[in-house]
DNA sequence: TTGAAAGCGATACCAT
DNA sequence: ATGGTATCGCTTTCAA
């Protein structure tokens, strides 16, 4: 039962089993412990190390039979790897997250990383220990969304010589050679967006965001403005700035936006696009008759709104797998590359021609 | 900038800055440094450690100016312990998750724990693999909400030693003393969602559910029955089970229902309740007048349906404290709590008196 | 208040 | 194919 402890009462003080234990057990060094525990299996099934089948066999058993469980502390104090990488995302409850994190996962578990999640919570200081905590751990590597003004906690990873791959949203960090990235065509995004209210028939398109000071954010609005522009529409251009997390001011805006003429709405983001619908509904507004819509990101909410919502896509599984991608070769000592992925446009009932 | 290297070629090969570095820069004993990078703050910002202030001050100088960083690695396997717990959701990008993060994150970090988040993905055999990444990190504590099949995995960390704190699903372990809990009462949400439908003059009310094995809606199931029995309804009752992640049935179920003269509805889980109402809405089904409807958890998708829909809420906040209370309480030597929290029902427009 | 030294449990180098 | 042993960086007695 619990290997060669006899009697009842030493179980409760059971020590932790380590590898030397093992190799007494097994009558080996721990040396070759060592090199059974970390081999891999060939698609044959063997262990491709340079250990006899027979022995690796029984050393394999006599570990299972004391409950052997390996050390990541010890192993990677010495070898200085963890075989792990941390995922920092803004926010670990938000709309994109969500959709990309099994993604990530997944594809770092075909490297044989084990990943940890770690939120920022938008807060510079919350990034900042966060980053202290993963380093500490040892991460071999770092995925992060940065919030605004995380650019001192991300060189921290550089200067700890911990490869990092910006997530979602770019940062000037200087030394831009050692710092991967995977992105959203941004631009392009609100390209699609305003052109497809554009053909829609709309004029007076405006848009809404937040006052962040996040990469994405404002590249999603250049995209606007220069579809604006290049349709002649330069004075209609009209955003306006809301507070992450504050509610309410969206009703207002929108009312204003309609008494000057307003017929198109370009939303950025899920979060605003959930306040806009919401308070439309309050308002008794419909879409596209008093007002476009277009929509950032996936969700339930574009297709049981009384007309169904035209929304951005994001590529978030190719996210998620590029981004470790990406980490894993610069761990091994590859350079850094930038990925820039494209979205799609969803057409849904809020951008028909009327 | 870089402390005593003066040679521009070091930088790059720069080794960690160690215990050690500090030591013999500010003129100390490693035994001295290891005090005070360990003293937390007093309330009067002295370090509370037996060092001199001033020796302590010239500690945290150096080490500031070197850059040292603790290596959480050999910490912890000194010490045997990371202050470290990890948090296995049973699906990191589901509502109830999306929620209760944060409040365990904030918890956490006032008992000065990080958290790490990992998802078993509503798989037994990920479950176990997660289980003996998080073991092998050597974290204090797991606070996990198991999917179906997921008692071995739990049982390794027992096993370990490492304090358990079953979330949000009850499971057995055969040694329930060692395992705390933090659940919701969901035979009481499973009456309320019914109560408010029989109030609201609905004699056949079904349900549907998942065929997942899980305590949580085996209660919520529970309570239901309850409530039509002890209203005389008890040959009413029907209780559809569908797959999770399977999507398209809930449609014809539906249309079955209604055809039998189903007028109300009970939705046990966030993912059911949009499915339900976005079948309704292609249906082009109104609630209350076709049916009536309870759905789970919070979301925007509740507000934004032609009516509002009444549902039911966790305490997310009191739930993710209280998993770290009784999970701290138990590495700190105390026993295994378990606490029951209650739902609470938001009323709606779906369950009007019709 | 300070320091010397013994580990914690792996890995990795060097033998054999 | 296998074994001996010096580390890795920190915590933790025990002494001074």
């Amino acid at each position: 039962m619990c290997g060669n402890t006899s009697s009842a009462e030493f179980i409760e003080a059971m020590k932790r089993v380590t590898i030397r234990d093992v190799a007494r057990e097994a009558g080996v060094s721990v040396t070759l412990v060592s090199f059974v525990m970390n081999a891999k299996r060939g698609e044959d099934g063997k262990l491709d190390c340079p250990v006899n089948q027979d022995t690796a066999k029984r050393v394999l058993e006599v570990a299972r039979r004391l409950g052997f469980r390996r050390n990541l502390s010890a192993a990677s104090l010495r070898s200085g790897k963890s075989n792990t990488i941390a995922v920092i995302p803004n926010d670990i409850s938000n709309k994109f997250f969500a959709g990309i994190s099994r993604n990530i996962e997944e594809e770092a578990i075909k490297y044989g990383y084990t990943v940890f999640f770690a939120s920022s919570e938008e807060n510079a200081d919350r990034l900042s220990d966060v980053m202290d905590a993963v380093l500490a751990h040892n991460v071999d590597g770092i995925i992060v969304a940065p919030c605004t003004g995380g650019e001192a906690a991300i060189r921290k990873a550089l200067d700890a010589m911990v490869p990092v791959v910006l997530l979602d949203r770019d940062m000037d960090l200087g030394t831009e050679e050692s710092v991967g990235k995977v992105l959203l065509n941004d631009v392009m995004a609100g390209r699609m967006a305003t052109q497809q209210m554009i053909d829609a028939g709309c004029r007076n398109i405006e848009m809404i965001s937040y006052s962040l000071g996040i990469s994405s954010l404002a590249q999603r609005e250049k995209g606007y403005r220069e579809t604006m522009e290049s349709n002649g529409l330069a004075d209609r251009v009209n955003v306006y700035y809301t507070d992450y997390g504050k509610v309410g001011d969206v009703e207002q805006f929108i009312k204003d936006a309609l008494s000057r003429g307003a017929d198109g709405l370009f939303l950025p983001t899920y979060s605003l696009s959930a306040q806009v619908l919401s308070a439309m509904k309050n308002l008794g507004l419909r879409t596209p008759e008093d007002l476009a819509i277009v929509g950032f990101d996936e969700s339930d909410i574009y297709s049981l709104f009384a007309t169904t919502i035209t929304h951005i896509v994001q590529p978030l599984k190719a996210l998620g797998e590029k981004s470790v991608d990406v980490l894993v070769s610069m761990i091994q000592g590859k350079g850094a590359e930038s990925i820039v992925l494209n979205p799609e446009l969803v057409p849904g009932g809020s951008t028909h021609a009327k």
